[in-house]
DNA sequence: CGCACCGATGTGAGCGCTAACAATCCCTGG
DNA sequence: CCAGGGATTGTTAGCGCTCACATCGGTGCG
């Protein structure tokens, strides 16, 4: 980038032209013990090491990663392909990966897609491909995207993240179902006939997977099992079941307790209820799933499963180095909590609650 | 990485042990003039071009970035160093950021602080140092990141995104001032004699731009300036700041219109004011900032102030990628636009309003 | 008609590092 | 006292690419 003669114009002792060789040369070394050291091989007289560990310090070097790269074929960088940042989990699972990379001495590229689309991942996981990444993870929720994964073959170990089942090639996930699981067993301790259920996007994952958790505790415990009803994680489509629900109740229907597949879903749905007038948790009792931060803060606050996406993000590199060294562990899912906040509360009246009155606020 | 004896193994004709030379034996010519080909140079016949990118696109061949980094010292990759990337903010950012610098052939590659401390800053771009991205981009809201960047002075262009004025180094940021202003006068147009404002911590670049913002709207129309109430972003803070405010309502002190410097607080603000029997607009007009997706979504639904994050990333990427050439642009701050919902009425009673009832819903 | 010149291509070197092998040196055991 | 072996260090050869320069054939002009 710049003529070795510059070498000496930064003003402190900054990084530049400086080589293993020059570390060598104040060691007293050749190069190549110095490349020992660094790279903490075994057969090095404690005194050398001293010394050229002490030559490094003083000159700041720095050893060329290109140049090691190039030798070694390994650029010690993860791939992340993943989509929607700006979601709750997909950021803090990004998070868990990042810090767990670094701790492993590795640095993560990302690359964040539009859209869940096999090719664009295809796309991404090329980028990394000729990037000369280690090793990628793919925060792969969405079916197609899965579909995808499970087409490619990647000459560097590939792992998906968050996927619902075992279809698809090495993967650590929340365990999904167990958490739908929980809040399900947990409205229904609290004496509800049954629970509502609003899903997630039809092609996600992990949306089947609650919704399966849902479904199964239900049926374990002989409760009716209710019409589904589909939402797509937005808080637009959890204020429609709100409504949808409301108007339900208002027909009398027994609707008492809602599980929703996300926090975003419960807080649309919580606007709902509120405006047809309906009190949480006196009338309806509310479960989402992620706990956002806002969710402590919600009217009322809200009961949610909460996901350890550091742990999540620790196996996901975990898993990638695992592969990297040939080993073929396959983690267990990681487990999910149970919040209890406000929005959940026992049910009332066991069954017949006629001539409720109902305000409508809105107009 | 594996003996190159292995390079045909590959099922499908899949990218491994190609290298330039291979593509100039199939197209007949030097691997240089391949170089030429994949560089874009000038002075290739037009024949030529087309046989060396029959023969790469036939082989599939990619060329190995670390040999070419080795060379040419760059990685073409951009550093992000951030922190908090689970607040909404920086994680747009960051995606705008990414999708910039994709567009513009470079990677990004991220590292995300738990605390925006000088060393962490520091620690972290020294990664990148060396790791020998090509320019880094910093994410420095808060002072003592932005002053542990004024001290820094790496080898390669360092850019701060979101940082409040031009005290440190090249930075681009979204005009909070004028975004304050604009939530600001919203308020004082619907007939609010003040606003009252709620800030971010106060070591926040960001939170006190809006602070200023706010000010001197409220200085420009010659409405007093009353004290301002602390937060630290979280809706925490907001429900803290709601509580104090309508103790201050029920002391009957002039509090209709609130602006807090972000929507999280805003969230906690609402649900503090609606458990003390407060309406929202009614009572109290509220404004946010931030524009989170659930804020349409809030009780009621939340005026705020959106910012671009995609154009901020854009520009942050732009910005080092003209250092790098040299060039040393100033670009403007990116605009922030208001957008009205609910939670924003006209004042009522312009002054006397004796014997208000306060319901205490929690008793 | 021949020489200078330019566009197109090839050749050689070397980026900074690690891996393989070679060369020491010092010790141990027969 | 000397061969054998392990520990330590040095030497050499590339990794795959780009840069600088050499080469070659053709064109323009004196």
């Amino acid at each position: 980038m710049e003529p070795e003669g510059a070498a000496t114009a930064q003003p402190e002792g900054s990084t530049r032209a400086l080589v293993m060789s020059d570390v060598a040369a104040l060691a007293g070394v050749s190069h190549q013990t110095v490349s020992r050291v660094i790279n903490g091989h075994p057969n090095v007289a404690p005194h050398t090491r001293e010394r050229v560990e002490a030559a490094i310090a003083q000159l700041g070097y720095r050893p060329n990663i290109a140049a090691r790269a190039l030798v070694t074929g390994s650029t010690r960088t993860i791939g992340l392909v993943t989509v929607k940042i700006n979601q709750y989990g997909p950021a803090q699972t990004m998070l868990g990966l990042e810090k767990a990379a670094r701790a492993a001495g590795y640095s993560l590229s990302v690359s964040i897609l539009d859209e869940a689309t096999a090719s664009a991942m295809r796309d991404a996981v090329d980028r990394f491909v000729s990037q000369s990444v280690d090793g990628i993870v793919a925060l792969a929720t969405y079916d197609d995207a899965a579909a995808a994964l499970a087409t490619l073959d990647p000459p560097v170990p590939l792992v998906a993240v968050q996927v619902g089942g075992d279809e698809v090639r090495p993967a650590v996930g929340v365990d999904q179902e167990a958490g739908a699981r929980l809040a399900t067993r947990h409205l229904l301790e609290l004496g509800h006939r049954t629970v509502h259920h609003v899903t997630g996007p039809a092609d996600s994952q992990e949306a089947r997977g609650r919704q399966d958790g849902w479904r199964s505790e239900l049926l374990a415990v002989g409760a009716p099992v209710p019409e589904i009803i589909g939402g797509d994680w937005t808080p637009s489509s959890g204020y429609a079941a709100g409504k949808q629900l409301a108007e339900r109740i208002r027909n009398d229907e027994d609707v008492t307790a809602v599980f929703l597949a996300n926090d975003q879903m419960a807080l649309g749905l919580l606007a709902a209820l509120h405006e047809e007038g309906l009190s949480v948790p006196r009338d309806v009792s509310v479960v989402g799933f992620d706990d956002l931060p806002e969710a402590p803060y919600f009217t009322p606050p809200l009961t949610t499963v909460r996901q350890d996406f550091a742990e999540l993000g620790r196996r996901g590199v975990q898993l990638v180095l695992a592969r990297l060294q040939g080993e073929d562990l396959h983690p267990e899912p990681v487990p999910a909590a149970l919040l209890v906040r406000s929005s959940t509360g026992p049910a009332r009246a066991p069954s017949r609650r006629k001539g409720r009155t109902l305000r409508a606020t809105t107009a």
